[in-house]
DNA sequence: CCAAATCATTAAAGCGGTTTAATTAAACCG
DNA sequence: CGGTTTAATTAAACCGCTTTAATGATTTGG
């Protein structure tokens, strides 16, 4: 590759002009910025990217710390994220990194990396990365709670809690009072939230808990999310009694309406189903259409975008912001 | 930040023994490795990637150039390659930096890349970007055939006349002759490549081409990949008569589907259905379950990453992969 | 017509690392 | 003990660009 020294030489002028010519930050007379880009296409000169960034501290890109387990491959939830990320940013200018290491092997432990702000996925308690960046001056927007919870940290999120407490007053203003959830992984503190929040709607309408049953999904046991469901149904409908599935994802859903039809169960005659759902569209293709709740996935990567750049612009911005999920009853669910 | 010289200077080295503390390429006495890594941590220094990346000429990241258009999202087909680049790409300690950008607005027009090699989605006809990429010595390596065919260029790429060769096949084989094709976008090449595999089909069993009607999806009219599969059936159900359709993917067959409930046609009884699939697990938690074409693109992906590697190592590394698709009849079609 | 102001250009000093060639210190050996 | 290796460390050059301060050249205006 050619340098600017090349063109430089070549083009008989100082590389201080050719920076000029190219980056138009100074005048530079018409005769000499014919020369200089002649010489350049003639070399097949392009300005380097990484010298650049090192003169000016800036890359325009934004990391994604997005982990994905080894085996697994994304989640629609990380899709939909990752879309509005990229809407958003590519909107402004900036380009995305990603980086899909699980905290541990995290390569930037060892060095900084080559970005001008982060946006970091379902930070663990006590997350270690948090203070890191904070030592560094990146600019740093979670998307999920930090925990403990921090003021000066900026951060998207749904209420998952809220989210949980409103499908279960529905379900029990519907008349359900045994429900199977089908919640996600145990160790992701939105499962926790989402108890809670189920709980709650339980406690405040008097009704006793009891009769909520709480599974969890688990990558050794189930092959998908569909898996998940369908297996769930076909292994629960047996032992407990439930008129209601409330359903981590509307991929599980699919998987648990393949179970109801083997069993000649009728939705939403005899069960009724709730997916908290992170791509719209498949809820309401499927055959009886989904009712669910819009987590709003596209939403928060777009939201945390929007606040990166803002911090990346104004160091001092700090902005938390809960995007609300809404219920949208459709066909698979009825009163009893 | 601090930088290397506040911590060869606080420790009472040269910089060029901290560099080789964190790099290990050169060793340094215990006590000085000692003395070095305390004061590293007490500054909270980490090396600069972009000043590391300029003096190596390295940057671990792969380029993927990936077009997005401005309203629409990921196709599910970008999503599966994205994952096959991600995790192919990770295992050898590489990041992938997204260019969602279409060519005609893309930056690195202007500048080269912090990339030690690009995977670039979909080449256009006579590709600008590829003699660029040649011209800057970035190791290159495409998902989709150039246009005209080079040797000299690294891809990997379906055989998409082959397998719509082998769709048509098998459905004339069932006993189908009047085929409707719900086809992706008329601009696309795979579009073309499909149209000439049906046709070749028809053609070796010397069955007249003229019962098959090929329709393309058009953003305009379809909104989603589902809509353009459900009002199509709507609206070609009465003007002509078919026994099979071919869909575009397995959304596209979701909305077939859902308009045949609506409609009473029974699948596979009175229709029968093969997609070109990108999501087999979509495909089998339908009822019916779909027959499709599995086109692995994760696969595609996966393999673009793993030749990019090579080529990296060896830039005279030439490689061009054909992945095949395999037909997998499930419930969805029957013989007549 | 000369001093002042304006404009285009340049030389040199960064940006924060790596690496080569030279230097010093320590170890070895007959 | 002097000479030779070997090991550890350093000074300085370099990676390719930007930017500041200085320098000439040109224009302006009183």
């Amino acid at each position: 590759m050619a340098t600017i020294d090349d063109v430089a030489k070549l083009a008989g002028v100082s590389k201080g002009t050719v920076s000029s010519v190219f980056s138009k930050k100074r005048p530079i007379s018409q005769p000499v910025t014919d020369r200089v880009l002649s010489v350049a296409k003639e070399l097949g000169y392009f300005p380097n990217h990484i010298a650049r960034s090192l003169a000016i501290k800036k890359t325009m890109i934004v990391g994604l710390k997005m982990p994905i387990s080894k085996e697994g491959s994304t989640t629609q939830f990380e899709i939909q994220m990752l879309n509005g990320v990229i809407k958003e940013c590519t909107k402004h200018g900036y380009r995305i990194l990603l980086d899909t290491l699980p905290e541990h092997e995290d390569l930037t432990q060892f060095s900084s990396d080559p970005v001008d702000g982060v946006i970091m996925l379902n930070p663990r308690k006590h997350d270690q990365r948090i203070e890191r960046f904070e030592q560094m001056r990146i600019p740093l927007v979670l998307v999920g709670r930090p925990d403990p919870l921090e003021s000066s940290i900026s951060y998207v999120d749904n209420d998952n809690e809220q989210l949980a407490y409103e499908v279960g007053s529905y379900l029990l203003k519907q008349g359900h009072r045994s429900i199977l959830f089908l919640n996600a992984s145990a160790n992701m503190t939105v499962s926790v939230d989402r108890v809670n929040g189920l709980k709650k709607a339980y406690e405040e309408q008097g009704i006793p808990y009891d009769n909520v049953h709480v599974m969890n999904f688990d990558r050794q046991q189930h092959a998908t999310p569909m898996d998940y469901g369908y297996m769930s149904i076909l292994q629960m409908h047996e032992q407990i009694p439930f008129a209601a599935v409330v359903s981590d994802t509307d991929r599980v859903a699919l998987g648990i309406l393949r179970a109801t039809r083997e069993l000649g169960i009728d939705v939403p005659k005899d069960l009724s189903i709730v997916a908290l759902s992170n791509d719209v569209r498949l809820a309401e293709e499927m055959s009886p259409k989904l009712t669910s709740v819009e987590l709003s996935a596209e939403t928060l990567g777009a939201e945390a975008g929007r606040i990166l750049i803002q911090k990346m612009k104004d160091p001092s911005t700090v902005e938390q912001l809960i995007v609300d999920a809404q219920l949208i009853v459709r066909e698979s669910t009825r009163s009893l």
